[in-house]
DNA sequence: CTGAAAGCGCTTACAG
DNA sequence: CTGAAAGCGCTTACAG
C-alpha cells in the first residue's frame, strides 16, 4: 500500500499509535473521528503521536468494518468529447466536496466494455455509480447490468423504460429556445443537423425544434432533418447534405457543438460564411464554442452544474432517498454569439 | 456497499458460498483465484453456487488481507484542457488493461488542492500515483507531498531536482523538428508564442526552437519570444504582441495547440490568414487541431501512447523496478497540415 | 485435495 | 473517560 512506515518497515496502524501513546486502539479510533468522549489531554497526546509517526488512516479497512464506501463509479461514454470531459469535471468536484472519490472509466461507447467496467466497480466496492450510458444501451441491457442494491444515476442519455433517476438538461426546451431565436431573426426554413433518431437526446432536441417551428405557424418539413454521427465529421456531412437539398434551409440547429463546429468549418471550406450565408446554432456550449470561427451561438447545458447535480442525486440515493425524487431536468440557456448571424446588438448577450 | 444479497439482506460472501456448496471458505477462495489445487468436481460445484447467488468478490477485503491495492491515483492538473483529457484517457486504458483502476482527481492547477488530493488518495489506499503536477509545484513541495513508500510517476511537467521518474514527450526534439520545417519553408524570422519561462515544458520547447535556428546558422533574436498564458486567449495576446514587434516574425512556433488556435483565430479576426500571412505551428496534436481553421500543423506528442506509458512505468515501480529506469522520453512526430503554409505537396503527409 | 486458524486495520457495542 | 473483545470479507500458511 505504501504508507509511511515505522522502523519495522510496515505502515503504521492505530495499534502502533496506541502503543506509543499508551492508550488502547479504541481510544485512537475515537480520537480519529473527533469524538468528544475522549479527554482533551489524551486526545492531544494521541494526536501528537499521529503527527510524529506520519500515520495515514486506512479508509479501506474502516469501510470494510462499517460496510460503507467512499468510492463512486464514474462511467463516461466518451471522454474524448470535450462535453463529457466538462461533465466529468463537474461530477468530480461535486463528489470531492461531499467526501467521495471517483473511480473513472471511459467506455468509449462500447457496451461490452461498459458491462465489464460496471462489474469491476462493484468488485471494487463503489457505493454507487453515475453513468452516461454508451450508445446502444437500452432498458433491458441496463436492467441486466444493474444490481438492485447499487445506487445508480443515469446522465445525459435517458434510457426509456428504466426507473433509474435521470439527470440531464432540458433538451427540448433548449432546442426550442434556439430555434425560436432563429425564427425571430427571420428564418423560415430551418434544418436540423446531426445525431440519429435512435438517440433519445436527438429525439428530444428534434422535438424542441419541431415545437418552435409549429408554434410559429411555419410549415413543417421533416426532410430538413439531416442525420449523421454526432461528431465534427458528421457535422460536415450533414451540412453538405443540407446544401444539396432542393430547397436548402437558411438556418440549421445542430445536434451539438461539435456537429456545429464541423458544419461551420465545412461551410468555410466552400467559401460560405456561417452567420451570413447560413445561420448555425449548436448545443452544449463547450469551452471551444466561444473560440470557433465564427463563435458559436449555442444552448448552454450548464454542464458543470449538471455534473454537480449528478453527484448530489447519487449521494441522495446512497442516503436512502426515493429514486423517484432524485431525477433532475436542468435549465438551459441560449448563448448568442455570431454563428446565428444575430444583429450585433444582441450578440454577446445571454438570453434567459 | 450494495452487492447482490442473500435472502437475509446482506451481501453474499464467501462463507455463504462455502456453506451452500458444502465446503470451507478456504476452498471457495482457492476456486476464486483459479487454483489448480481444487478438484474439478468441487470447483464446478462452487462455481455453480457463485453463479446462482450472484456473488461479487470483495476486492477491498482481499486487498486489506494481502496489503496490496488495485487502485491508482490519477492526478491531473487541468482536465479542462483537451490535451490532458486525452492523456487521462490513455492512462485509464493502460491501467484497466493491467487490472488496475484509476481514482481521478483534477487539481485545476491549484497546489493546495493537489496536496489535499494526494493525502486523500493515500488514505484511500492507492498503490501508486500518476501525476501531472499543478503549475508552481517545485521539487521542494513535491518532496513534502511525496511518501517514500508511495510509487509515483510524474508526467508532462518535469520537476527539476526530483528523483521521481518522469514520463513525457521529447519537447526539445519536437520543437526543433517543427522549426526546422519552417526554416525549410524559407522562413528566417521565427517567433515563439506562449507559456512562461518558469514552466520547464516551455524551456524545453524553446530550446528546441533555438537549436533549430542556431543550427541553420540564422541570427538568433530572443525578443521574438512572446510569453503568455498557455490558453487560447494567451495565444491571441501573444500573436498580437508579435505583430506589434518592429521586425515581426513571418512564422511562429506555439507553446501548444490551444495557444496556436488562439493565435490563428486572432489572425483571422484581423483579416490575416495563418499559413499565408504568417505561418503557425502548434504542439500536442489534440483532436481539435485537425479541425482548426486552418488545420494546424503541429507536433504530435503521441498522447495516448504517453498515457499508456505512464501506466506501464507506474506498475513497474509498484513491482519494484528501479525508479531510474522507469522514466521515459517519448517520440514526437511532426504533422504537417495547413497553418504552416507548406506547399500542398507535403501537406497531409506526416514526417517522421 | 480440503479445512481450521490466524490475521489484515479498522469500528463498535459493552463493561468498567 | 477508556479498554477488551468481536467482527467486517478476505488469504495464507499449516495440518491432515
Amino acid at each position: 500500500m505504501g504508507e509511511t512506515r515505522t522502523g519495522s518497515g510496515r505502515p503504521t496502524t492505530i495499534v502502533d499509535i496506541a502503543r506509543a501513546a499508551g492508550v488502547s486502539k479504541s481510544t485512537v479510533s475515537l480520537v480519529l473521528k473527533g469524538s468528544s468522549l475522549v479527554k482533551p489531554e489524551t486526545k492531544a497526546r494521541v494526536e501528537d503521536v499521529i503527527e510524529r509517526f506520519g500515520y495515514v488512516y486506512n479508509r479501506g479497512a474502516a469501510n470494510l468494518r462499517t460496510a460503507t464506501s467512499s468510492f463512486v463509479g464514474m462511467v463516461i461514454s466518451d471522454l474524448t468529447n470535450p462535453f463529457f470531459c466538462e461533465l466529468a469535471v463537474g461530477i468530480e468536484e461535486g463528489l470531492y466536496q461531499r467526501g467521495f472519490v471517483p473511480i473513472l472509466a471511459n467506455t468509449n461507447e462500447d457496451t461490452e466494455r461498459q458491462a465489464q467496467v460496471l462489474r469491476s466497480m462493484r468488485e471494487h466496492g463503489v457505493g454507487g455509480i453515475i453513468m452516461s450510458p454508451a450508445r446502444g444501451t437500452d432498458a433491458w441491457m441496463l436492467a441486466s447490468l444493474y444490481s438492485r442494491t447499487m445506487p445508480m444515476v443515469i446522465t445525459m442519455r435517458q434510457i426509456i423504460g428504466s426507473p433509474l433517476p435521470y439527470v440531464g438538461p432540458d433538451n427540448q426546451a433548449g432546442a426550442r429556445k434556439a430555434v425560436e431565436h432563429l425564427i425571430g431573426l427571420g428564418h423560415r426554413r430551418i434544418g436540423f443537423l446531426g445525431g440519429y433518431a435512435t438517440m433519445t437526446t436527438q429525439q428530444e432536441r428534434i422535438s424542441g425544434w419541431r415545437d418552435a417551428i409549429l408554434g410559429a405557424g411555419l410549415p413543417f418539413d421533416d426532410t430538413l432533418v439531416f442525420e449523421s454521427m454526432p461528431t465534427r465529421d458528421g457535422g460536415r456531412q450533414a451540412v453538405e447534405a443540407s446544401l444539396a437539398h432542393p430547397a436548402r434551409p437558411t438556418a440549421v440547429m445542430c445536434y451539438n457543438d461539435i456537429v456545429a463546429m464541423g458544419a461551420t468549418r465545412a461551410l468555410a471550406m466552400r467559401g460560405l460564411r456561417a452567420g451570413k450565408d447560413m445561420a448555425v446554432v449548436g448545443f452544449d456550449d463547450i469551452d471551444e464554442a466561444e473560440h470557433n470561427a465564427p463563435p458559436l451561438t449555442t444552448v448552454s447545458a450548464e454542464t458543470r452544474l449538471m455534473g454537480a447535480r449528478c453527484a448530489e442525486s447519487l449521494l441522495g440515493l446512497i442516503q436512502g432517498s426515493d429514486p423517484q425524487e432524485m431525477g433532475f431536468t436542468g435549465p438551459t440557456r441560449l448563448v448568442v454569439r455570431e454563428s446565428c448571424g444575430a444583429p450585433v446588438s444582441i450578440r454577446q448577450k445571454e438570453l434567459a
